[in-house]
DNA sequence: GTCTATATGTGGATAGAC
DNA sequence: GTCTATCCACATATAGAC
């Protein structure tokens, strides 16, 4: 009997590792969408073409699917974010992170502004993932700046204050990509954009830092 | 009679001012705490000492609320906005207004949080006013900026970018106070907090638009 | 695992007495 | 202008049949 039983868990494990996807995957853009608070499960439900029950079935609450999806975005960012390489210098490692900060905004603009409207709502468990693996990457990050600093490469400046303006620079335009179009006068963002948004944010920076940059 | 009722309509007037300040005042609060939608006009009329139904007195809905709370806290921003002086020349105008964007942000901590809830809920209140006021401003920043580069005081740079940054950076500071608390693990941010931070956006923000900052 | 029907709670808004 | 009591809509969550 076990041995007939067991094709039929894997189907079960198959069609709830879908519909879990389904739903978070729904949840996010509904969620982006509509804010936090606004969005019901029944708009979940509706989007994802399932009935609510079935809904709540796999996230017992709305928080609990909240942080499902939290987390899945969590995930998802920490694969995606490359170090930074000592050897590589200054002017390599801040060029290639700002360009993938703006990719990765722009390509889960959705997963993006979740998160910030979960930061601004100091959602706990936001707040805790920041404290918990941001703050000791940060770490690393500094220890990489001292070595270049140490160098000559670039200046002494505030690694802190360094990466709240890289962050709140790359994120706004996912963020508040409706102000970003009013100001660009656009309806839609496209590539020349986020190129000279790129092109822009790292002239900046790599000057503020005093880093020699030959190719301006 | 009309005589006597003057003074009687004076102290209505009064009342309806002195009540209307408070509710607005108070669902600021309130709304930048909770988040809008979490936000209950019970909630507010607790807050404010008020019976709730004494609220929708003068706010005939929460939607109506809002839109005054929006409304007010755009006054109170334009009035607070000092413009950019052609004469005084790049350097001196583009540290003032990071100084005062700061200033502005710090003190009116919940303001600025309403109004970015706003923004990133999309409500058509706030995406109007910036179509409105907001570019018309842009265009005369631009113009100035102009000037400067045609004088040879900057590069010529995107005026769209230079303040699409310019405000995260300023704003993030109010906006998403939680993390920058976290990542300077601080409890509370204090006067040399903000102070670094308009040193540091300051000096990247001279040196990416090539302003000769001769103070460095 | 799916889904209908429903219990339970809460919020926005107002009627109507004072 | 103030405030109690209440209506109605809707959201979360679950019970229970299939």
């Amino acid at each position: 009997m076990s041995e007939e039983k067991r094709p039929k868990d894997q189907l079960k494990a198959h069609i709830r590792a879908q519909n879990q996807t389904l739903i978070l995957e729904t949840s996010e853009r509904v969620f982006a969408r509509q804010g936090l608070a606004k969005t019901t499960t029944q708009m979940i439900a509706d989007e994802a073409g399932l009935p609510k029950a079935n809904v709540h079935y796999y996230y017992r609450s709305k928080k609990d699917l909240l942080e499902a999806v939290l987390e899945r975005i969590l995930r998802l960012w920490l694969d995606s974010v490359s170090e930074f390489d000592v050897e590589g210098g200054p002017k390599e490692n801040l060029t290639r992170y700002i360009s993938e900060k703006i990719d990765q905004s722009r390509a889960n603009k959705n997963a993006s502004k979740v998160f910030a409207m979960a930061l601004m709502g100091e959602e706990h468990f936001v707040l805790d993932y920041l404290r918990n693996l941001f703050v000791t990457e940060l770490e690393r990050e500094k220890a990489t700046i001292q070595v270049w600093v140490d160098k000559g490469l670039m200046a002494p400046v505030s690694t802190e204050h360094l990466f709240i303006s890289l962050w709140a620079m790359t994120q706004t335009y996912a963020d508040f990509d409706a102000q970003v179009k009013i100001i660009l006068q656009k309806e839609t963002l496209e590539d020349n954009d986020y190129d000279d948004a790129k092109q822009f944010i790292t002239r900046m920076v790599l000057a503020g830092c005093g880093v020699v940059d030959d190719s301006l």
